[in-house]
DNA sequence: ACAAATCCTACTCACATTGTAGGAAACAAA
DNA sequence: TTTGTTTCCTACAATGTGAGTAGGATTTGT
């Protein structure tokens, strides 16, 4: 299941790219928009900055911009700032990857040949639409 | 990500295709194989029995076996009894729709069009592997 | 009758998710 | 330089979910 930060990154994000403004939107702007409770959307831009695809400015006339032009955002790169792994088992995961406790020998694991495959084709959208794709479909 | 009872789940089924015994194979038997709590392993295949993918046998000399051939248990089947929708948003989910609460809506919104590809491509990922997939790669 | 196995419900415990509170720091304008 | 506006940051609370356990009821072969 997707987590409702996750969910609410994506909303804000596109919130972003539709309304091309110059200056900085404010989080409460986007929050009032979207229906994302202020101080919870306000963390997961927080995070969305440090992930360097938002920026900000603080202060009278701040808020949040696109760091980088929509078509440069990729999905794989919010789900995995705000999802984490896109992989179902750790031991498929690419950037995240750790070994199973409970599996021996995962060359032998039939979870984790399964689970290759569904990480491939997930990958295979979340590398194919950018934030534009998003906005314009 | 994969609940642990999804993944036992799945590692138990393909235990009782591998090894294909004619009589029944107890709950004991796979959990010591597999590194599975005995008693956490109950439930699942109680679980996987009322879905119609096992079968069982009561009483001394009793246990769990498959309900069809390998081929015919497919991993959607599985997966939809074991850990619920494929579907990463409930307004997506093909066998357990709901509308979402917070979007105002489905027809224009963002992330249900993503999560839709994202569970398209999934879904051909578990319907095009039954048992004997996982147990022959 | 007895032993061996599944069946079934309820319970506990740990952890993650979701959301809130409250202030610190930066910035612009008066 | 003061004031108001905004992001920044941490800690906390409430809730929900996942994982595993306990204990007995039921069925079945010998
Ligand atoms: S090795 Fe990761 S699922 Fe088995
Ligand atoms: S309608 Fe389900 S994610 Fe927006």
């Amino acid at each position: 299941m997707l987590s409702k930060k996750t969910k609410y990154g994506i909303k804000a994000l596109t919130y972003l790219a539709k309304t091309n403004k110059e200056c900085p939107v404010q989080i409460s702007e986007i929050a009032e928009n979207e229906n994302i409770s202020v101080k919870f959307l306000e963390r997961i831009l927080l995070e969305l900055r440090k992930a360097g695809v938002l920026d900000s400015k603080k202060g009278k006339g701040g808020g949040y911009f696109l760091a980088r032009q929509p078509k440069d955002i990729l999905m794989t790169d919010i789900i995995r700032t705000l999802e984490g792994p896109i992989a179902m088992v750790p031991c498929v995961s690419l950037n995240f990857y750790k070994k199973c406790d409970d599996c021996p020998d995962e060359t032998v694991c039939a979870v984790n040949k399964l689970m290759i495959q569904v990480r491939d084709s997930s990958l295979a959208v979340f590398r194919n639409n950018s934030l534009e794709d998003l906005i314009r479909s």
